[in-house]
DNA sequence: TTGTGTTTTATTGCCTCC
DNA sequence: GGAGGCAATAAAACACAA
């Protein structure tokens, strides 16, 4: 299924740009930890194997400081996620999770964005 | 307060690439 | 074969009218 997806293949450019450049976090370790606290005060059912859904929403600066990256960088490499997981206090696949995630809406926000200019435009093209 | 619709996070399954 | 991508989906958290 990537011959669709991998057309928006100029965003996979900036796998080469410096970690700290894209990730740009400045030192917020500290309320990322407070973050990180939330995160696991409860999740403590000893159940980590079984898919313990138990959602939590991720704090306003870990999402201001995943929106800017991911306004300059729609895809992490592996090193860039790591360091961001860090910086936040959040954990790896939290971070992929939210760029799949973040990626599927920005799509799903311009075919709707097309779709209603096309509308306007007196429907089919 | 609660029933319902929307948003957000997490999981699963399949595909591609190295 | 493993890692990571997307699509589809589940489920929790949230918003809001009645």
């Amino acid at each position: 299924m990537d011959n669709g997806s991998q057309q928006e293949s100029s965003d996979l450019h900036v796998h080469h740009l410096p970690i700290v450049s894209v990730i740009g976090v400045e030192d917020h370790t500290e309320e990322a930890d407070d973050a990180a606290v939330d995160y696991h005060d409860d999740g403590s059912e000893g159940q980590d194997e079984v898919s313990n859904k138990r959602m939590k929403r991720h704090t306003d600066d870990q999402i201001k400081h995943l929106e800017s990256v991911f306004e300059r960088c729609t895809y992490l490499g592996g090193n860039q996620r790591v360091e961001l997981a860090k910086k936040l206090g959040m954990e790896e696949r939290q971070v992929k999770f939210w760029f799949q995630n973040r990626r599927t809406r920005k799509k799903v926000a311009t075919w709707v964005d097309k779709r209603q200019l096309s509308v306007r435009n007196g429907g089919s093209p």
